[in-house]
DNA sequence: TTGTAGGCGTTATCAC
DNA sequence: GTGATAACGCCTACAA
């Protein structure tokens, strides 16, 4: 009863009643501010403090043809890499003037792809995407749309959409370069099974790949392939070294396996790195805190997240981005890496 | 050249045109397939399958004036707390038929306002908040778009806002509890300073609270406050324990302090627990995976973003949910726990 | 420079 | 049961 009038959102055409004008006028205000004249302006202005008007973006989205909005399908919040990247593309997307509207698929292709749909549906200008697993349907699907896509993570894509990411085939290359360096001749590694995440398969692929130059085999018994998962690192962990104790250096194709070969290297009464090194692969917050700290490989996720945006935004203004941006990854040196235990120097 | 028609997207009235029946009868085909013809409804559908017609949401939400759209505001995509209550509340709401939009604020407050306002101005139909320092200025904005409002990881709101959480404060009396029956006196705490972290504030308090019940006294040389971070947990631990070398246990306000803890305690040469017990907060994945494993206070993230979704949807609906909602937090007894070391027994 | 009017795609209220 | 028609709130030709 008392606030009857306070109680409704004002629209555009309120402002205009209140500051004397036309709702043209208001709307040019906001979105051409050069084109009208000052007093007009500042009478307009100070209406909208008055009513607190703010513009209905659903209303703008319908007549513009476009939200100002971007939409991201990740594959899981909980994995701090993509926390860090996802948290870097909002940010940069904001200071573009962009919302960025945030969906996860789980790892599921279907999921995927079911979420792509709704995202295109409720209007988003582009589309940000982890890996090139994405079937091809999502491709032509925001063809139709005409909205602009890219893909993260990796440095290429099958399907012709702009990349920003790293190399991950080539980064474990340079891990096992560097164990071979330290003298390292026995190896055993730990991978995802992932049949549908491209950025695990790459690793391992890029690794098995390195073996071969290297000339070393890799007897089936030295590799295990698993789910991602701490506690699946710890188990495949205590059957490498226990079927093949020759085995100096442990490669992980992400920092849960890592990090659960030291929990059970602990158990096993082996000593890391004297008896065996360990590797990881994205340096988590964690890696650095482990006993002893994890050598891994850092993945620029902040730096994905934001070259991200950048070409995301540029491609909605007209630009070409490059079709691949590979960004350089790191490999941290700490403490869980260092020459084979039999080493006589 | 070749596809003119097929590059646009197909609205509802080419449907209708498609299938020889009027722009209604196919909306409400869609929306109220009960009460259309069975042979009309079968020449519709045929006709959306073939030219691949998807509804715009962003008109659809303008005509309904609602989008069944949810947002929520949260203070960081890098906890896995907030992660899996995140991704939880996601899958719910997508059960229940909303679509999830994510923003983060960075526990900043100002930033949530605004994102809270970007949130209401894309039209979202509800609002899920983090902690209960949102000021108050959100709830009437929120009230003015008449948009539902529920808070969650606390178990109470001083705006009258439902909340479904935990007891911090309550949770952290047992953690002391447990280790006064373990036979610790002698203790030392490492807080969070956290100003506009309502969360962590009432961690704190409550263990104070429960100490000046236990009738200790706790000198201000053993409450460490120190930003969130493993970093600040490591020397944290480490200026409590060379102040105060009597000390026999360290309660953290996070896991991340007491993973710090554990890690700075091998620095010291100190063992945990045998020579001073460590004790997190949160139940984070690598907690089961520390040496040795953290004994901590498990936040059922999962469920509080179930319930979350669940009660915004029933407000939604003309429900009220409940003001208060407080979800049973459990103590997780693992290895960093034990009995004071000069215990004879 | 400012006002008028039509349209963005969909839904719901009317008559039929 | 089905078809016209008027909104939803905003933007941008177009006319003045």
């Amino acid at each position: 009863m008392t606030d009857n009038a306070s109680h409704k959102r004002p629209k555009l055409s309120d402002v205009a009643r209140a500051a004397g004008v036309s709702p043209a006028t208001v709307s040019r205000v906001l979105n051409h501010p050069g084109i009208v004249r000052p007093d007009l302006q500042a009478k307009v202005r100070k209406a909208i403090t008055k009513l607190g008007y703010a513009p209905d973006a659903v209303a703008r989205a319908l007549s513009l043809g476009r939200s100002s909005t971007i939409g991201a399908v990740i594959p899981t919040l909980g994995m701090t890499v993509f926390a860090n990247g996802t948290a870097a593309l909002q940010q940069r997307l904001r200071e573009h003037g962009y919302t960025l509207l945030i969906a996860n698929s789980e790892y599921d292709s279907d999921r995927e792809l079911e979420e792509i749909k709704v995202l295109l549906e409720r209007g988003v200008d582009g589309l940000v995407l982890v890996g090139d697993m994405v079937s091809s349907a999502a491709v032509s699907l925001a063809g139709q749309y005409d909205v602009p896509v890219i893909t993260t993570y990796v440095n290429e894509s099958q399907f012709a959409v702009p990349a920003v990411g790293i190399d991950n085939a080539e980064a474990m290359n340079r891990v096992l370069q560097m164990l071979l360096d330290l003298g390292h001749r026995e190896f055993g590694i730990i991978t995802d099974v992932a049949p549908h995440n491209d950025r695990q398969r790459a690793r391992r692929q890029g690794l098995l790949t390195a073996f071969d130059i290297a000339g070393i085999a890799l007897a089936p018994t030295r590799i295990a392939e698993v789910p991602y998962s701490v506690t699946n690192g710890r188990t495949a962990f205590r059957k490498l070294m226990t079927m093949e104790p020759e085995i100096t250096a442990v490669i992980c194709s992400s920092d849960a396996f890592a990090i659960g070969a030291l929990a059970e290297s602990r158990v096993l009464g082996l000593s890391v790195p004297r008896d065996v090194s360990v590797t990881g692969y994205d340096d988590v917050d964690m890696s650095s805190h482990t006993d002893p700290p994890l050598t891994t490989v850092n993945v620029p996720a902040a730096m994905i997240g934001r070259l991200a945006a950048d070409h995301i935004v540029a491609a909605l203004n007209g630009w070409v981005p490059p079709a691949t941006t590979k960004l350089p990854t790191q490999i941290m040196l700490r403490g869980s890496s260092a020459p084979p235990r039999n080493t006589e120097t």
